[in-house]
DNA sequence: GTCTATAAGGTGATAGAC
DNA sequence: GTCTATCACCTTATAGAC
């Protein structure tokens, strides 16, 4: 593969990545894309026969970075607590940089419930050793009686919902205030953390 | 306008309604439309011009229904920990009822930020009041000093989250069974209303 | 590998008969 | 009011020259 390939390759993804995340499937134009690329229509489909393969590859990124392997953070054998700021933090850095990718995965997904488990099934997630935590940390006696699910819902929605509904948070507690929005968005770390735990800690 | 008008249009409404939030406006198609309705195209522009403004209808419907005026929750003179509990429970019943409305705006409402501020404006909202009460809660010493929008916002993420994402937290949750998320989503009421009073009651 | 031109099929919208 | 037929346009995808 050369050089010149794997250029026309990348600005091709990246541009992909741009159009697919900010129109949705049924919303991008292989036109925009291939403006956005610099390149035209016909050499999109050289190198991604349809649109369909290259949503696919698109939607697959996206994807990963929505659901990043950051079930580590509650893996060794830090404090409970630490663990749940480490994974609070790294999840709402992720999402810091790349806002519009929730929304994205959450719509494309609704309607296509398989591909979804196919990739869960791929990543082989499984968090059943953080609910084993959750129980262990409440038989200690250092938090309170929780359903582990609804724990994890919790500290899960708390974190993505905020950018999911940017529109709407900026209109309403903001009045179209962007600046406002970004500094609460900044102090998001801390308030979730600190929110979830004191809900939780005895 | 005859019985015979208020029944079509009245179907058509409906029809429109289900495609579109099932679709999106740019999955959407007007064909669908019709055979939903058991008409055909032609009657659909015969009734509402074009699909923009059929689109406008059940979009401000929808919006109407995930922003309900259920601030009047927390209006009256009942403890602030019984009206936060109302407001969780009339919320996630309308969701309850509702469960694909919130996705559908938060979608449609990405790309189209002036709609949205007219909308905002039209509704006439106004949480201030809510925000007042809370630091005058802070200030009785009920609950513990806490920034007023990330309380709120807290309190509407982990009611609308979990049916936006659902079928993330289907899948990785519940591994897929239907059953199983229902039941913890009949669970959440309280489940939410315990979550937040526990974080914020001194 | 990259382009222009065009095919092939779909989609919103309208004309016109009944 | 409701239908069939059709237009005009758009979009994905390919053919073929360079």
């Amino acid at each position: 593969m050369s050089e010149k390939d794997r250029n026309t390759e990348e600005k091709i993804i990246q541009a992909a990545e741009k159009v697919f995340i900010e129109r949705g499937m049924d919303g991008a134009r292989m036109q925009q894309i291939a403006d956005e690329a610099g390149i035209n229509k016909a050499l999109l489909h050289y190198y991604y026969r349809s649109k369909a393969k290259l949503f696919a590859i698109v939607f697959k990124t996206a994807f990963k970075t929505f659901m990043p392997n950051l079930l580590g953070a509650f893996k060794g054998d830090d404090d409970f607590f630490t663990k749940l700021r480490n994974f609070i933090n790294t999840y709402l850095g992720i999402i810091e940089k790349n806002p519009h990718i929730p929304s994205f995965v959450l719509h494309e997904i609704s309607h296509e419930s398989d591909r979804l488990i196919m990739m869960l099934n791929e990543l082989n997630i499984n968090i059943d050793f953080i609910f084993e935590q959750v129980i262990d940390e409440i038989e200690k006696g250092h938090i309170r009686p929780i359903d582990p699910k609804h724990f994890f819902l919790n500290v899960v929605s708390l974190c993505i919902f905020p950018v999911v509904a940017k529109p709407m948070v900026l209109g309403i507690l903001f009045k179209g205030d962007e600046k406002a929005y970004h500094q609460m968005m900044g102090e998001r770390k801390t308030q979730v953390a600190d929110f979830i735990i004191h809900s939780i800690k005895i």
